[in-house]
DNA sequence: AAATTAATCAACCGCGACTGT
DNA sequence: AACAGTCGCGGTTGATTAATT
């Protein structure tokens, strides 16, 4: 005999059910989505639930509306990286991927779209193989601070996804990963590699900094010499210089 | 004031990646 | 190696609200 399935609600959240989520995690913390909402009382599938905290009632969630800097940020991070939300998002503290994407469809997309910017991102895997790229890379080095990461991100092909993994360690353990990826293998690293690098390394309050230090970095013999593995020559940058200018002490 | 259309955004769904067994 | 469970992402839908006719 089978125990008959209690129907999932679906649809909007009560105010009741938000508490009952907020209180569960406040006290017990994220352990299992899909067990949790049985623990909190909740007829939601775990899936429910994530959605529910991620988007709205984790603390620090930013509410209101998007900022001129924000929308900058997101045009101009939607130019290098496509339809990735939640990378965006990760550019904006407080922000959900869900909400940049909704703001981006209902404001963004029409203005990216004038400027022709929509569409930057595969012209610019397009770019990597040209042969007048070294001379815009120079071009790049004299546009505003974020087009540094375009050009580290040209500096790499886009073939060898092998080792496209380092995005989920954080502080310590990506000094270890990084080297274990890169540095034994000897491997160029991918395009993402180097998102998730820069991402890690150069959090957003910090972007304006990072970008000054990765200035001068260009402008170093030593980073010039090495700059066919940039990885490698950001890694060295990094410790270097990044670490001990401006990272929080643990 | 009522009907219609457009805009907004919370939530759902399917899929792929990751992890543990 | 194969499988199952879980998580996170991006595309999409649909309910609600605002604006327009």
């Amino acid at each position: 005999m089978t125990t008959p399935t209690t129907a999932l609600k679906k649809g909007s959240w009560s105010l009741e059910e938000d508490e009952k989520l907020i209180s569960y995690i406040n006290r017990y913390g994220i352990w299992n989505w899909s067990q949790m909402p049985r623990f909190a009382g909740l007829s939601r599938s775990g899936k429910s639930c994530r959605l529910r905290w991620m988007n709205y009632l984790k603390p620090n969630v930013k509410r209101g509306n998007f900022t001129k800097e924000e929308d900058d940020i997101i045009l101009h991070s939607h130019s290098l990286l496509g339809n990735r939300w939640s990378a965006i998002a990760s550019r904006l503290p407080g922000r959900t991927d869900n909400d940049v994407k909704n703001y981006w469809h209902t404001h963004l997309k029409k203005r990216a779209t004038e400027y022709n910017l929509v569409s930057e991102t595969t012209e610019q895997n397009d770019m990597q193989s040209s042969p007048t790229f070294e001379a815009e890379n120079m071009e790049i080095l004299q546009q505003p601070d974020n087009h540094m990461h375009e050009f580290f991100e040209s500096c790499f092909t886009s073939e060898d996804d092998s080792s496209s993994s380092c995005c989920t360690t954080t502080s310590k353990d990506h000094d270890d990963e990084f080297r274990a990826n890169y540095f034994h293998t000897g491997s160029p690293g991918t395009v993402d590699d180097l998102q998730c690098f820069w991402d890690q390394l150069c959090p957003v309050e910090n972007l304006e900094l990072g970008n000054n230090l990765y200035r001068n970095m260009f402008s170093d013999p030593i980073f010039q010499d090495s700059c066919n593995d940039p990885i490698s020559s950001t890694y060295s940058f990094y410790n270097n210089d990044y670490n001990t200018s401006f990272l929080p002490n643990p």
